[in-house]
DNA sequence: GTCTATATGGGGATAGAC
DNA sequence: GTCTATCCCCATATAGAC
């Protein structure tokens, strides 16, 4: 807040943009302090000058997306609330609102796309890496909206439902991100190459339906 | 084939399943030779004597459940090909083929339930390990044979369409296996507690939707 | 705030005794 | 086939000069 914009944040911020360049790439254990510092042109200590430890160091850079991305997507459910004030919203765009954010991080040129899509995936699906405390409740928020959201938009599904159904969007979008070149390499090409606006269609388009998909409302164990 | 079922055996055995409750536990990377070798109750270098290299263990690990897994799923489409000769295959049909072989794993015992399902989410989900050579063309096979089912079955999709709906799906499966625990914890319980067999029916209701929705069949980039 | 130098620990791999 | 002992490399973290 009141820090000035010279060289002391110059090393902090090399630093933070060649961790999240190298995490995405190669993943949190993989790389190396000396990686990061070496790409940022800075040196070893003063990670641990500015961040206190790898740890924190992975914190912060998880934090610097994670954060703006949740808080985009909430946004962006208050605005379809408004505008659907009277009638409900449609599945598509609630599921717009939740990817649309990443998205547009992606477009803002802040990242590659594959990058980006490596960050996301990694970030979500590397065990043995706990979110840090400050946002899980961003994350708590999000799922108690965007259910309700659903449910408004499709009364019949249960909030059990819902919530699966959401996780299962969740998943497609993270695999996706993830491994979408995975699928290039073993299909042989019959994939095609679609880009990235024209593959979060498909999603949407596919999630949608299962989210609208009559369920036989399958009890619990 | 010619082995005999002593001691020497065992050490192989042993470290073998150490390794694979161990790298479902905590990732491929995360986990030391001493780690494994500590639970078997072995020494570093046989590891080296059996395998050759940590490398080499993990192919062999990956090797012992994906390769089984992929051959069930495709005799069970077999099966379903066959007993549908005259008619289509319903798409749950064929889901079911693709994702009870895992749940089979699960339930023979070998590995619990939440250990297996990691390490499939993990097996898929692990970026910066590449699958041994010896089970690409394993995947290779299975997406085109599975993609073909599929589009008998539902014949207004495209290739392409069938090729990214079915690694839609498979994303679900992976992003649920590896993090279904995530949503419990987030949803502060309101997710309720279902059993594998139940998620699965619950995943199998959620694709077959998402499979059968009309597409815009949106061009390519 | 940033560096060099170093402490300390753990990793994979291997030589060689048994 | 299995063990001990050891090599060598690289990691994180920190002390202390500038």
């Amino acid at each position: 807040m009141s820090e000035r914009p010279d060289e002391a944040q110059g090393t902090r911020e090399r630093i933070l943009s060649s961790a999240e360049t190298l995490f995405a790439e190669c993943g949190f254990e993989t790389v190396s302090l000396r990686d990061i510092t070496g790409a940022a042109g800075a040196n070893v200590a003063a990670v641990n000058y500015h961040f206190g430890s790898k740890e924190r160091l992975i914190d912060a850079v998880v934090e610097r997306h994670v954060v703006p991305i949740n808080h985009e997507r909430l946004k962006l459910l208050d605005r379809l609330e408004v505008s659907h004030a009277e009638g409900v919203i449609p599945i598509e765009e609630i599921l717009r609102a939740f990817l649309s954010p990443v998205l547009r991080q992606i477009s803002s040129g802040k990242m590659s796309e594959e990058l980006f899509g490596k960050f996301m995936g990694r970030l979500i699906g590397e065990r043995g890496y706990k979110l840090p405390e400050s946002v899980r409740p961003l994350f708590s928020l999000m799922a108690r909206r965007f259910t309700a959201a659903l449910r408004e938009s499709v009364p019949s599904l249960s909030e059990e439902a819902a919530l699966w159904r959401m996780h299962f969007s969740f998943g497609v979008m993270s695999n996706t991100l993830t491994h979408g070149d995975t699928l290039r390499q073993i299909s042989g090409g019959r994939a095609g190459n679609p880009s990235t606006g024209n593959i979060f269609e498909k999603i949407i388009e596919f999630c949608s339906a299962g989210i609208r998909a009559a369920g036989k409302e399958s009890d619990d164990a």
